[in-house]
RNA sequence: UGGGGUGUCGCCAAGCGGCAAGGCACCAGGUUUUGAUCCUGGCAUUCGGAGGUUCGAAUCCUCCCACCCCAGCCA
C-alpha cells in the first residue's frame, strides 16, 4: 500500500473503534457473490474493502457463494469467481462457503419462527401477492391466509419442504406489518417453492430461501462481524437486524453500507454485459475490452493496480462515477516501475545504414532505463533495420522530433543517424530509408556538436519476429453509457479494437510467456495473450498507452 | 403527498466547532537516449441553498432544493 496516503473512510473509523472498545477482538468479513455472472471492476472494489479491512486490521475473510437461486447460478461461475479472488492475490481463510451449506439450519429457523407465531404459508399468488403488497404511498393489507394456526403452518411448511406443492403455489412470509413504510417489511418472503436442481444440493430441496431471509443468517453462523454490502441493501437491514433478532443465531453481525463503484465510460450491469457478448460486440466475457476481472487480466492489468485502484478511489456512502482515468493511471504506474522495456514497431519501414556492415555485434541495454536489477537484454544490430513509418518524413517543421531526410535522430538504445536518401515505389510511396550512422555515438553525442532531433525506436531486420498487436481503447465514447438517454449500444466506439498484423518485434520479447508484460518504448505497455500467444507468431494485447500530451497537439 | 440515503474543486475524497488533506484531470516551467517517467509550481476566501446558534460552523439547529435506492416468489 502507497505510504501514508491513504485517507480514512467510515469503514476504518468504525471498525478501529470497535475494536478499541472491545466489542469484537478480531474483525470477520466476506465477499459473498452470487455465482450467476462474472465479476467486474464493482466487485473488484467490494473484495478489496471486504478482505482488505480484514487485512488491514488482523481479521479474516471468508469467499461465500450467496447460492440461494439455483435456476440462475451455475458451477461454471463458481470457479470463474474463485480464480478472479485469487488473480487479485486475496486469500480467504479456510474453505470456501456456501450459502446451501446451511439449508438445513435455514429450514429448521423457518420452522422456528413459524412456532413462534412469527411467519406463515401464504396462498397468494404472485400477482395477488403483489396487489396485495401496496405500493410506495399506500400501505398494503394482510393476506387472508395470514392468521392460520401455527399447526396449519407448520403442516404447510412442511409439506411445502416434502416437496407436496408446485412451483409458486405458497411461499412462507414472515409476519411483521403491511403497512410498514419500507417496502422489505411488508411480510417479506422467506421460502419460495422452486423445483430446481441445484449444483450444490442436487434435487435435496423443493424450496428455496431468498435472501432476506438467508444473508444476515449465513453471517451469524459464519461468525461474521461486519456484513458489508452496497447501498441498495441500506432498506434491507431493519429486517436483516429482525431475524438476527428473533432467530436462536449465535452471533450478532452488524450490515454497514457502501456506494457501489461506478466508472466512466463503462457498463456493469449483468444484462449489458451479456448483451455485448451475446451480440459479438465483444469476443467473450474476457475480452480484453471487458470491465470483467478477466476481461482486465487479459488486457494486461495488473492485480497490484487494480488493488491501489480500489484504494485510491476511497470508500464512502455517496455514489458517483470515478473517472475511468484514475485506473489507467493506477496501471501506467505500476506498468511504468516494473515493466521492462522492449521495442515493438508497428508500421515497418525499412532503414538502411549504408556504412554498416552486415555483421554488426549486438548491442546491449538496459531492461528497465532507472531499475538496473532488471537486467540487460541484447538488441541484435545490422544494416538492415526497421522504424516506424511514422518516424520519418521527407519534410517536417520544428516540432518533428524524429527522422527527417537530412537530419538526425537517435535510435534508443543505439546510434544516433543521419539520413540520406529514400527509396520509393513505382506509385511514389516511401518503402525505405538510407541513412548513416554516426561513428562514436553509442552513449555518446555526435562529436560534431550536431544533435540529433529526438530518438525512435527500431528492430533489426534478420532478427526481429513479425507480431499481431491488438490495440486497445475504451469500448464506449461516451463518458456515461449507462445513463439512460440513448441506448448504450449505439455508444459503442468502433475503434476500441485495431488488430496490427505486420508488427515487429525484438526477439527477447517474441520469447516470453504468456501474460508477460512489457513497456513498448514509445508505443505503450503491452502483455503477452494469455491464450493466443506464441514465441513463432506473438500477440500482444495493448494494455494501455503512454501519456500523451503530444497527441493534442499533433 | 411513503420510507431510506447522498450532496466539499471538472472527477473521486479527507474533514466531525477553530478558521478547506490528498489523488486523478488540467495548466505553466525544469530534467530526460521513451514527445514517457521524474521534479517544481499553479488549481475551492469556499463546503447544494437560505436562515439561525456561537467569539468562531463544511462541521450544531431549522427550513428548502437536487440526485440515488425501494412496490422480484432476484441478489
Amino acid at each position: 500500500m502507497e505510504s501514508g496516503t491513504t485517507s480514512n473512510n467510515f469503514l476504518r473509523t468504525l471498525i478501529a473503534e470497535d475494536l478499541k472498545s472491545r466489542k469484537v477482538t478480531q474483525i470477520v468479513t466476506r465477499f459473498p457473490p452470487e455465482p450467476n455472472g462474472y465479476l467486474h471492476i464493482g466487485h473488484a472494489k467490494s473484495i478489496s474493502v471486504n478482505f482488505g479491512l480484514a487485512e488491514e486490521f488482523g481479521g479474516i475473510c471468508r469467499l461465500r457463494f450467496d447460492d440461494t437461486n439455483p435456476e440462475k447460478e451455475s458451477q461454471e461461475f463458481i470457479e470463474s469467481i474463485q480464480a478472479d479472488v485469487a488473480w487479485l492475490g486475496y486469500s480467504w481463510e479456510g474453505p470456501v462457503r456456501f450459502a446451501s451449506s446451511y439449508f438445513d439450519t435455514l429450514y429448521r429457523w423457518a420452522e422456528h419462527l413459524v412456532e413462534q407465531g412469527k411467519a406463515y404459508v401464504d396462498d397468494l399468488s404472485p400477482d395477488e401477492a403483489r396487489e396485495y403488497r401496496g405500493t410506495l404511498t399506500e400501505p398494503g393489507r394482510n393476506s387472508p391466509y395470514r392468521e392460520r394456526s401455527v399447526d396449519e403452518n407448520l403442516d404447510l411448511l412442511r409439506r411445502m419442504r416434502a416437496g407436496e406443492f408446485a412451483d409458486g403455489e405458497r411461499v412462507l412470509r414472515a409476519k411483521i406489518d403491511m403497512a410498514h413504510p419500507n417496502m422489505n417489511m411488508r411480510d417479506p418472503i422467506l421460502y419460495r417453492i422452486r423445483k430446481a436442481h441445484h449444483h450444490q444440493t442436487g434435487d435435496a430441496w423443493p424450496i428455496y430461501p431468498t435472501y432476506d431471509f438467508a444473508h444476515g443468517q449465513e453471517d451469524a453462523i459464519e461468525g461474521v462481524t461486519h456484513s458489508i454490502c452496497t447501498l441498495e441493501f441500506e432498506d434491507h437491514r431493519p429486517l436483516y437486524e429482525w431475524f438476527i433478532a428473533n432467530l436462536p443465531v449465535e452471533s450478532q453481525p452488524r450490515q454497514y453500507e457502501f456506494g457501489r463503484l461506478n466508472t466512466s465510460y463503462t457498463v456493469t450491469s449483468k444484462r449489458k454485459l451479456k448483451q455485448l457478448v451475446d451480440e459479438s460486440v465483444v469476443a467473450s466475457w474476457d475480452d480484453p475490452r471487458m470491465p470483467t476481472i478477466a476481461g482486465m487480466r487479459r488486457r494486461g492489468y495488473t492485480p497490484a493496480a487494480i488493488r491501489h485502484f480500489c484504494e485510491m478511489v476511497g470508500t464512502s456512502r455517496s455514489d458517483g462515477v470515478v473517472d475511468v482515468a484514475m485506473l489507467e493511471h493506477a496501471i501506467r504506474d505500476d506498468l511504468n516501475q516494473n515493466a521492462p522495456r522492449a521495442m515493438c514497431v508497428l508500421n515497418p519501414l525499412k532503414l538502411t545504414l549504408r556504412n554498416v556492415t552486415e555483421a554488426h555485434p549486438a548491442i546491449v541495454a538496459p531492461a528497465h532505463p532507472s531499475k538496473p536489477e532488471l537486467g540487460e537484454r541484447e538488441l541484435p544490430f545490422s544494416n538492415t533495420l526497421y522504424i516506424d513509418a511514422d518516424d520519418f518524413r521527407e519534410e517536417a517543421n520544428k516540432k518533428f522530433k524524429r527522422l527527417v531526410l537530412g537530419k538526425r535522430v537517435r535510435l534508443r538504445n543505439a546510434y544516433v543517424i543521419e539520413a540520406v536518401g529514400v527509396e520509393k515505389d513505382a506509385a511514389g510511396e516511401i518503402v525505405g530509408v538510407v541513412a548513416d550512422l554516426i561513428e562514436g555515438t553509442l552513449g555518446n553525442d555526435p562529436e560534431d556538436g550536431i544533435k540529433p532531433k529526438g530518438v525512435i525506436h527500431w528492430v533489426e531486420a534478420g532478427s526481429a519476429v513479425k507480431a499481431t498487436i491488438r490495440l486497445y481503447d475504451r469500448l464506449f465514447t461516451d463518458p456515461a453509457p449507462d445513463r439512460g438517454g440513448a441506448d448504450f449500444m449505439t455508444l459503442l466506439n468502433p475503434e476500441a479494437l485495431r488488430v496490427v498484423e505486420g508488427a515487429l518485434v525484438e526477439p527477447g520479447a517474441a520469447a516470453a510467456g504468456a501474460e508477460i508484460r512489457f513497456q513498448f518504448e514509445r508505443e505503450g505497455y503491452f502483455v503477452a495473450d494469455r491464450f493466443d500467444h506464441r514465441h513463432d507468431a506473438p500477440v500482444f494485447n495493448q494494455t494501455i498507452g503512454l501519456r500523451d500530451v503530444w497527441a493534442d497537439k499533433a
